[in-house]
DNA sequence: TTTGCGCAGTTGTTTATGCAACTATTATTT
DNA sequence: AAATAATAGTTGCATAAACAACTGCGCAAA
């Protein structure tokens, strides 16, 4: 590849994409009366499909490290929409458990982040769509 | 574009792919003992280019609001890599400038850089790679 | 000239990441 | 069984982002 489009492929990659998209969901979030964070969202959609698992496993679904994990469970605790539940067979382990209010959250946001991402991928093709989604899971496998 | 398609997009650019990406090149500059984020690095390179600039100037080239830019150069200043210099014309400006050090680091840090950006890119075509970037391009449109 | 607007930059608060070091609990190994 | 290793999660410290509110300076209109 020619050396500008590496330069300019990686000033985007290197943080303005995801700054922009990570801007764009909490301003929407904000704008709808959703309390909650990109980051935040990442967590409870996790949990909206499978609930009840461990801090580990949240980890592990979304590339977080477990300092940071601890730090989101302990916001989104504050905010009422998960709670700790420790395992009875393995003191060691967190069960993350929605609360109601968690639950409740989720048609409203999904709806935001449904809207979001049809407006941010307006114009675009499956074509295009689909060979960006080959570079980007090729750079992730490359990065390991 | 299908449902899923998009959820996936969103998941990898939501994040993961800029978070793989400054954990490489942190760890890429630790290990060769350059002592500067992937942060800094972005406004070095801007200065690199073109030295003696506004943090304003700054920001619009690197997409960051005023705080950020304000404690990046502190960060920057603390480093001794450049210093921040009043402008006589207009007393509002700072003009950045690169010290000795912060112009030293060019060479090491543009060829850690180029190892990387090789390394992530690899396997991946022209082709591909011009789709990603006209793709990138558009959401980075469609998110104005 | 003085009032007021706009621009450049700073500060405070909350949220999040990376890494290292730590506690507590469970599993292994000898 | 006792010592050791591995696992789950937490805490401390530095860096960075978003947003709002602020200071200080320049400029233009009344």
């Amino acid at each position: 590849m020619t050396q500008l489009h590496t330069d300019e492929a990686f000033t985007i990659l290197t943080g303005k994409i995801s700054t922009a998209i990570n801007r764009t969901f909490l301003r929407a979030f904000a704008v709808e009366g959703v309390d909650i964070t990109t980051e935040q969202w990442s967590i409870l959609a996790c949990l909206w499909q499978k609930d009840k698992v461990t801090q580990q496993a949240l980890c592990t679904l979304t590339l977080k490290d477990k300092p940071s994990m601890t730090r989101l469970i302990d916001n989104l605790e504050k905010r009422n929409l998960v709670t700790r539940v420790s395992d009875h067979n393995d003191r060691r382990i967190n069960l993350i458990h929605l609360t109601d209010a968690g639950m409740a959250l989720q048609a409203k946001a999904t709806d935001i982040v449904q809207k979001i991402a049809s407006k941010t991928l307006n114009n675009i093709s499956d074509d295009e769509l689909n060979v960006c989604r080959i570079v980007l899971k090729k750079i992730m496998t490359n990065l390991q």
